[in-house]
DNA sequence: AATGAATGAGCCTTCATTCAT
DNA sequence: GATGAATGAAGGCTCATTCAT
């Protein structure tokens, strides 16, 4: 149906990546201030600001805040979940897996807590807006595949993936959490004695 | 210390138990708009409004939306633990607790989905907003408790209980998550055989 | 025209004695949270905490706040003006008479700064509203009247009281502001050496 | 230590300087609605439709109503300055400094009776009220120094001029008033006497 | 006579979004 | 492409006032 690229065709994929790189550059921007204050309390104004971007070009790029947000997510997301993958992939048996595994985990509670917490904000939106929806599903589909090569790595059956996905997530957001509001927050240490425990409880 | 209760002091009494009937009866009626529209996009005249309140009167009783919104989940989530409570109480061995409290959590998920979700609405804000912590940090120690009768009754050491109940939480949100926003819901039966495995897992 | 006073006329005065009475002692009240924080920021609310006074009654007794405002301006003013007239009664010759006056004006300066405070409010208020203009007037008419009689018993002519009570009253207004905002305020001794001089200027 | 003036450099100056420039348009249309309603009683809804600004813009140039306010007064009060220092300035000796001056604050009095009055209002505030605290000061401080040029140029010792200040403040003041309140005002002439009364008094 | 619960208009402020340049 | 000035709807909150008791 389509005809062979055409020079015009050529020219507007070319300026497409354009802008989605400009996409990229302006959510990487966004992302850190979107971190600081969260979903609700972040307006676009402090977007742009702590952003050095113009507001204009913020709506110039995104239709409404709501995308600008879920892109920053997302991508986001993504890297986390190829982090992820990255960690067991290397494993070479079942120890060696929940070590790095549960390394990973540790590392991203401490390291990017803010941006998780973002990404909570936004599943838990997605409970009330279904403009959320789609990109909720997305991730946490990804996030039970890299659970589901996990189980399969360690010899264990993928029946319930999204269970364990789910009893895993409940201890990563758990955690998450206490790093957030608990004063002093948990050791790096004891966080990944809790990781471990729960991924040798099924993997 | 204390002279016996004088009449001014009865009367003060009275006029407080007034006021708490009151303060109860108005959560009551905002606890619907809530549950509906969440934490972020219910306004206060929108719970004013769906409640056959006025304006004026929500302020009356509370001193902000914050006090409000606080009390009304409070309110609830302190129901939900005794109803938990009351679940785990009455089992007489093991089989039975799993029975019963996979019995009473499926059934609360598929029953007040609505306010489940009004409260990691909450729980999540207080990662953003100390003012929420100490409402969430009071329901999370009353639901850890829970979880640590659960595991003495069936038996089992309480050593980690908080990671118990992170699992047992990520397991209850997830099946909640997908009783709102997939099409169609899981069954009954499925949350239930879901629920029921996991508890067995540690209880 | 009148019957001469019946029954129930006697009966309706003593109850308006009784009336008034109490508006004094709800006056009086009233004074000590307005001076605290003015006209424009104390609310009604305010004025029935402050004072163990039920809202309510604050409506029962005075039509609306303006008039309750006035009342405690006007009760409060009129004692001023007696507490002046005293001063400068007593005195037996010129010398003695600036002494006096300028010793009650500081005085007052010191002790009452907020109720003064409070009248130059009101007397600002006149000038966008007409509600105060009466009570305005008659305050200052009394003042002016002290003024008068402080000219001739120190054997001054009269002619242009109007314009020495406005000297003096530009002089006792910013006293009194240095009083509330400067830090730290004039002492005694030197609002006294100022207030002298400027009697000693037309007396 | 600065480099010569790069573009980015110069073009945020153009941009600052027409900010500036609208603030000032706006104030400007600000003043007409607050003489007339006074601080109190000027909402920002009545600023923005009085001028035929939107709600928003006076948001949008000023951080919130008290900076909105200051701006406003004190860019009148410091043309009325500029205006005062012109007329003694332009006198050679005293009885021509005086017939200016006085001419000066009288026809003031007249044509900008409702500014002044916004003044003292202003200047009332701030005795409740902080944040008007540094603009009066700055605004008093420059009255006093024309003040103390007018005592110098007059030969006259400026030892006590902020008390010099606060009599004329007095007279200006009551001459305001009753240019506003009284019915039929005083007539120019009647004002002019008065003024150059009290100035020949301590100039 | 006295109370305080209830009202709702009105206030200041924030913010996503639009649009002229 | 990019900007930021301008908008106005909506939000939380305050308050004088009314009224049933």
């Amino acid at each position: 149906m389509n005809q062979l690229p055409s020079k015009l065709q050529l020219r507007a994929e070319r300026k497409g990546k354009k802008r989605d790189e400009k996409k990229r550059q302006i959510a990487e921007s966004a992302l850190s201030a979107l971190k600081e204050l969260g979903y609700a309390s972040t307006s676009l104004r402090d977007i742009a600001a702590k952003s050095d971007l113009s507001l204009g070009m913020l709506h110039y790029y995104f239709e409404d805040k709501t995308e600008l947000i879920i892109f920053c997510v997302s991508m986001y997301k993504r890297e986390f979940v190829r982090g992820m993958s990255e960690a067991i992939d290397g494993a070479q048996n079942r120890d060696q897996m929940i070590a790095a595994f549960a390394e990973a985990l540790v590392r991203s509670i401490i390291d990017d807590k803010a941006i998780h917490r973002l990404w909570y904000d936004i599943r838990n939106q997605a409970m009330f807006d279904t403009a959320f929806q789609p990109i909720v599903e997305e991730v946490e589909s990804m996030l039970i595949d890299v659970v589901r090569r996990a189980l399969r790595a360690a010899g264990q059956p993928d029946r319930d993936v999204e269970i364990q996905y789910a009893l895993l997530d409940g201890v990563f957001r758990f955690l998450m959490q206490k790093q957030i509001t608990s004063d002093p927050p948990p050791s790096r240490q004891e966080q990944l004695n809790a990781m471990r425990a729960v991924l040798q409880g099924f993997l």
